[in-house]
DNA sequence: AGTACCGTCACGGCGCGTAAACGTCC
DNA sequence: TGGACGTTTACGCGCCGTGACGGTAC
């Protein structure tokens, strides 16, 4: 098959001058038709196209994407590291402003706050007890919440609880979450990918990837959980565990409760209702 | 005091030209002499220069910059912010862009599918295993990552470890922590209270405020630390942990040590837990 | 005489956008 | 014959300056 600029342009999405203009620096050459002087591109120029859009989405220089695709596999992967250094290198460069900045905003706003630093004092939280001693069920296991936004200036909330499963599927868009698991054994769903988590062991989901998970011991799991920034976590807890002996998605409905997730910030993508998951030959199920 | 632009452009490391720009943009106006239209600078211009090289510093661009230098401070914080949320933005979208890259060179090297639909999914850390597999010891114990700032854009860094003391009384400026405590037992002082902590109790130590901890069940403990912000521990428990057969505060002596705390954003402020804990050999230990 | 200062004009780097002027296909 | 497509050449932009030139001041 054989295609003109337009083509191209209109199957990758990008503009026929930009094909125009990778043409003329070398960066994607065209054949040319004998007769008029058309460009003529192949099935070879589009899979180079492709590979051109990849790298230039990673933010190469088109000058250092030219490089790249005349090497074999294995200089590329070199070349990919080479850029993921630099790439990290901003991280760490990024991060840094940030914390200047938070410097300074704390030095604006807060002036004379350094002096008073009495103010803040640490705090120390039972076991088996909540920040401001309250308590929370879920499921009829304590849910307690350790670290509470208010602590952190909604920065970060960290509970510890037992539990059977997760609940429904669901993502948080904003927070994420990392759990540590102190006694029993989970299966984890995390994306597309599942993991095993004994005790000891701990999961990292970031924000906006789906999770749920199951404990698979026969016994409840007992688990911390942080979630960074703190968002509407401990509200929504709170809220959860206002409904116990009728559970919750059989007082609100299922709709409800996708409501109620949506209403915290998260999005409930499989079908809800703890305490009727398994794990059926690796998989994460509804019980019959 | 008045200053030439050459002057100015060699106190601040500007060029001269660079200080013409300025001007011409409005953006830092001298006054000019009035026989030979030469510009002046005086305190207050300088004082502005500094400014003006701070924000820039933090990547604003000049436009955006003069509009903030006319605003009143809280109006600045305000500039701050929303600057700090598109740093935030280009943070996340930087990490995502190294997933990627990571995703490719796996599939480069391996060949293995990854069925590169859905993005990234989280991630797994093995009980007594650090994150990227590292292992870190500090006094022989290890002192494993958990959760990286890179996986978090800075703002959370997690750490599991067994330990007998924190080491020397101090604060970190930024970051928030909080401990939970596995196994063993613990004595905390945070600011001017004291604690016992055992298993499954937590404290929580917030920014700039001084403290320092010791097991005293006659073990060490097991302790899961979280820093929020993620701040520079990561490379201090690393840079702790080259140090292992002379102890650090022998290696390095106590201004060295002093200043490997000051460099990752910390003050050492004394002693651990003075009066009843001291160092000897390298421990800490309870005065007789 | 040498150096500092002035204003003005131009340019560079990236990755194209935009447009003009003109040829080609159907 | 019209208009949709193709071609080349050329300038602009956005950002942040850098550089050079010719003239004036110290």
């Amino acid at each position: 098959m054989r295609y003109t600029v337009k083509q191209v342009a209109e199957m990758s999405g990008v503009s026929v001058r930009t094909l125009h203009f990778y043409d003329e620096t070398g960066l994607l050459t065209a054949a040319r038709h004998a007769e008029n002087g058309y460009r003529v591109y192949g099935e070879a120029e589009l899979l180079k196209l492709q590979q051109i859009l990849f790298y230039r989405e990673l933010g190469m220089e088109l000058k250092e994407i030219q490089r790249v695709l005349g090497q074999a596999d294995f200089e590329k992967t070199a070349a990919l590291r080479l850029h993921r250094k630099a790439l990290e290198e901003r991280l760490a460069r990024t991060q840094e402003l940030v914390r200047t900045i938070d410097r300074t905003v704390r030095h604006l706003e807060g002036g004379e706050e350094m002096e008073g630093k009495e103010m803040f004092a640490g705090f120390r939280v039972d076991a088996g007890k909540g920040r401001f001693g309250e308590q929370v069920k879920l499921g009829g296991q304590p849910h307690d919440c350790k670290v509470s936004g208010r602590d952190t200036g909604g920065a970060m909330a960290v509970f510890e609880f037992w539990g059977s499963s997760s609940g429904p599927r669901c993502k948080h868009l904003e927070e994420d979450e990392w759990i540590y698991v102190i006694e029993g054994e989970c299966e984890f769903e995390v994306g597309e990918e599942r993991f095993r988590v004994g005790a000891g062991e701990s999961v990292f989901v970031p924000k906006a990837v789906a999770h749920a998970w199951v404990a698979t011991g026969g016994a409840p799991a007992k688990v911390i959980d942080v979630f960074q920034p703190a968002g509407k976590m401990e509200e929504f807890f709170r809220e959860l565990g206002k409904y116990s002996d009728p559970p919750v998605h059989e007082a609100v409905g299922i709709d409800g409760l996708r409501q109620l997730f949506a209403e915290h910030g998260m999005k409930m993508t499989g079908p809800p209702m703890p305490g009727e998951w398994a794990v059926e030959r690796g998989r994460i199920v509804r019980k019959a």
